[in-house]
RNA sequence: GCGCCCAUCGUCUAGAGGCCUAGGACGUCGCCCUUUCACGGCGAAAACACGGGUUCGAUUCCCGUUGGGCGCGCCA
C-alpha cells in the first residue's frame, strides 16, 4: 500500500459550491516558485500583482485545501502530517479544509478503513469543512468529462489489449525507454476499431518538449514530455482512473492549493496536461517529502507506519503528535514546541523541507512528556479518563474507578506527570492507588525489603499509627525523627517506606504517598511487611 | 533501465558567500538538586558525504561522483 501522500481521490455529487466554473478567477494562486533561496525569500502569498475585484470578494474562500486519502488502510503517520499541513495552511489563510475519500477502487475500499480515517483525523483535532466527499459517487461526473475531453479531440478510444500492453512495456525497458504506451491508437480511425472489445480512453498529451511544474516545496521541476505516455483517463469498464478523477474533483471542489506526498510529483505533470485540455486553472502545488523509518528506509510498520489509533493506544497527545508531525520537515529557526494557535499562525509553505526526515519516536516521547507536565491536574485526569478505553490496561482501570479512587487519582496527579512521558505510563505509575493488598513487589523492591529495612518499618509503624493528624507534613516529621533517632539516612527508611506502599522503588514523593493512600491503607500495606509477616512468609 | 527529488552532529534542525571557533532540540555521558525515579539546572562528546570548479573567501553557488528516496498500471 502507498505511503503518505495521502493522496488523491475523486470525489461525489455533494461538492461545495466554492467551485468556479473555471479556474480562471484563481490567479492570485497560481505563481513562479523559484528555486532555493529565491524560491524561499518569494512571498508565498504575495500576489502582488492584479487581484481581481472578484476574488477579493470571496476572500474567505480563496483557500481551499483538501486531504484525499483512499480507504484501504488505517491512516498512518505520513498521510496525518499530510493532513496537517493541509489543515494548517487553510486556517492560516481562513480558508476551507475539505475532505474526499478516494473510494473510486471499489476492491480495495472498505468501510472500516473510512471509518478509521474519519475517526483518527477527529482525535487528531483536524475537523474539515462541509461534507466529507466520496469520489466514487463522482463517477458519473468524471464519465462526463472523460467523453468531453474524447468530443474535443483531446483524447481517444484505445483498444489495446492487457497482452499487448506488457508487451510494449518489455519492448520499452530492453531499448533503456521508460516502460510506456506508444500511442498506437492516438491516430487511427475509429472504423478500424476491433468487435467486441471495450476500449478504454487516453489522454492525448503532448509528444515533445516538456513540462514545467512551479512547486511551492519542489520549486521548479521540469520533465521530458517523452516520458509522459497517453495514460488512460476512464477505464474500459467506464470507471474513472485516479488521474481524471483527482483533476475532475480538485476542479469541482474548488480546490486553490495542494498539499501532498511527493510521491504525487511525476502525477502533477500528467494532471497538468487534463487541465489544460480542459482549459481549467490548475491549482497551486506543494509536494511534500514522504516520512521515513528510523533506517532512513521507508516507514514500516514497526516503524511507525501504524494507524494514528495506535498512537492514541500508545498514549500520545494529539497536541503533541501534532506538534511533532508538524516538526519533521517544517521548521521556523530553533523553535521547537507549538500551540495550535501557534502553528497555524506560522505555518507557510516556504519553509518545508525538500529532504526527507525519519520518525523518531523517542523525540516524539520526550515532546509528549513536555505535553503531559505543561496540562493542569484536572484537565489531565479528564484526559486520561477519557482515554482509558484506548490505553493498554486502561480498560482495567476503568473497572476499579470509583469516586474515592478518581479523588486519589487527582491528588497523585502532579507526581505522577512528572514522571510520566505517556499515557500509558501515567496509568502505570498510578498502579499503586489500585493495587490490591497485599501488593506485589517488584524484583527492586523486594529486594529493599532485608531484614534490617523491615525492622525500621516496624519501629515507624506505631508511631505514624499514634499520629492524630494524618498529613505529608505530619507523616514526614515522624519519618524524619526516627530515621535520626535510628541513626540512619532518611532514604534508609524512605524507600523501604517506598516499597511496602506502591511495591516499587519510584513513586511519586512518599509523603504524599502516605497521604494520598490515608491513614488506614497506609497502615494496612505496612502491616503486611512487618517483620513477623515476612517470616511467616 | 529511464525520469524526478534529496544530502549539516546518531535523529529533528539553524544556516540564504565572510557574523561559523557551525547554533538549538531529542538521545548519550558527567555534575548539581534530592527520600526513589523523574522534573529542573549546569556542562561534555558529537556534523557540513566525496571530488572538482566559481570566488579574495565556500556549509552556503555550479558540475560530477557516491549514497538514499519517489515515479514509470485499465492502483491511488
Amino acid at each position: 500500500m502507498r505511503q503518505p501522500s495521502g493522496g488523491e481521490s475523486c470525489a461525489p455529487s455533494c461538492i461545495h459550491p466554492i467551485a468556479p466554473d473555471d479556474g480562471a478567477c484563481r490567479a492570485p494562486f497560481s505563481r513562479a516558485a523559484p528555486r532555493d533561496k529565491e524560491r524561499r525569500r518569494a512571498s508565498h502569498e504575495a500576489p502582488g500583482q492584479i487581484v481581481p475585484t472578484t476574488v477579493l470578494e470571496r476572500m474567505p474562500k480563496d483557500v481551499v485545501t483538501r486531504f484525499a486519502p483512499s480507504p484501504t488502510g488505517f491512516l498512518h503517520i505520513g498521510g496525518a502530517r499530510t493532513a496537517l499541513f493541509n489543515w494548517l495552511y487553510a486556517k492560516r489563510h481562513g480558508g476551507l479544509f475539505l475532505l474526499r475519500i478516494e473510494d473510486t477502487d471499489r476492491e480495495r475500499s472498505t468501510q472500516g478503513a473510512i471509518d478509521a480515517i474519519l475517526d483518527g483525523m477527529r482525535w487528531l483535532g483536524l475537523d474539515w469543512d462541509g461534507d466529507v466527499t466520496y469520489q466514487f459517487s463522482r463517477a458519473p461526473r468524471h464519465r462526463e468529462i472523460a467523453e468531453e475531453l474524447l468530443a474535443r479531440g483531446k483524447a481517444y478510444r484505445c483498444y489495446a489489449s492487457a497482452q499487448e500492453l506488457e508487451e510494449m512495456r518489455e519492448t520499452a525497458r530492453a531499448e533503456g525507454r521508460p516502460p510506456r504506451y506508444d500511442g498506437r491508437w492516438r491516430d487511427r480511425s475509429p472504423e478500424e476499431a476491433p468487435e467486441g472489445i471495450a476500449p478504454v480512453i487516453r489522454l492525448k498529451t503532448p509528444q515533445e518538449g516538456e513540462t514545467v511544474i512551479e512547486d511551492a516545496v519542489q520549486g521548479r521541476v521540469v520533465f521530458p514530455n517523452k516520458d509522459i505516455d497517453d495514460f488512460v483517463l476512464l477505464r474500459s469498464d467506464g470507471a474513472p482512473t485516479y488521474m481524471l478523477a483527482v483533476v475532475v474533483d480538485d476542479h469541482d471542489m474548488g480546490v486553490t492549493q495542494i498539499i501532498r506526498g511527493d510521491d504525487h510529483l511525476t502525477n502533477a505533470a500528467r494532471q497538468k496536461h487534463i487541465y489544460e485540455a480542459l482549459g481549467w486553472q490548475a491549482p497551486a502545488l506543494a509536494h511534500i517529502p514522504l516520512i521515513h523509518g528510523p533506517d532512513g528506509a521507508k516507514l514500516s510498520k514497526r516503524h511507525g507506519a501504524l494507524g494514528v489509533d495506535a498512537y492514541r493506544a500508545m498514549g500520545y497527545l494529539p497536541s503533541a503528535l501534532r506538534n511533532y508531525l508538524l516538526r519533521l520537515g517544517w521548521s521556523q529557526g530553533d523553535r521547537e514546541f507549538f500551540s495550535t494557535a501557534e502553528m497555524i499562525e506560522a505555518f507557510d509553505l516556504d519553509s518545508i523541507h525538500r529532504s526527507p526526515a525519519r520518525f523518531d519516536f523517542v523525540k516524539l516521547e520526550n515532546m509528549n512528556g513536555h505535553y503531559l507536565r505543561d496540562t493542569d491536574d484536572a484537565d489531565l485526569l479528564a484526559t486520561l479518563l477519557a482515554s482509558l478505553p484506548y490505553l493498554e490496561g486502561g480498560q482495567a482501570i476503568a473497572r476499579k474507578l470509583d469516586e474515592r479512587r478518581k479523588a486519589q487519582l487527582a491528588a497523585a496527579m502532579s507526581g505522577l506527570k512528572a514522571r510520566a512521558k505517556t499515557l500509558n505510563e501515567l496509568v502505570d505509575g498510578a498502579g499503586f492507588l489500585f493495587a490490591e493488598r497485599p501488593l506485589p513487589l517488584d524484583a527492586k523492591a523486594a529486594a529493599l525489603l532485608t531484614p534490617k529495612a523491615r525492622e525500621g518499618l516496624a519501629a515507624l509503624t506505631p508511631r505514624l499509627a499514634a499520629l492524630e493528624e494524618w498529613s505529608a507534613a505530619t507523616t514526614e516529621a515522624v519519618v524524619r525523627e526516627i530515621a535520626a533517632s535510628l541513626g540512619v539516612k532518611l532514604g534508609d527508611l524512605a524507600q523501604p517506606l517506598r516499597a511496602a506502599l506502591t511495591g516499587r522503588t519510584t513513586s511519586p514523593g512518599i509523603f504524599d504517598v502516605l497521604a494520598i493512600l490515608g491513614r488506614e491503607e497506609s497502615l494496612a500495606r505496612l502491616a503486611d511487611q512487618a517483620p513477623s509477616s515476612a517470616q511467616r512468609a
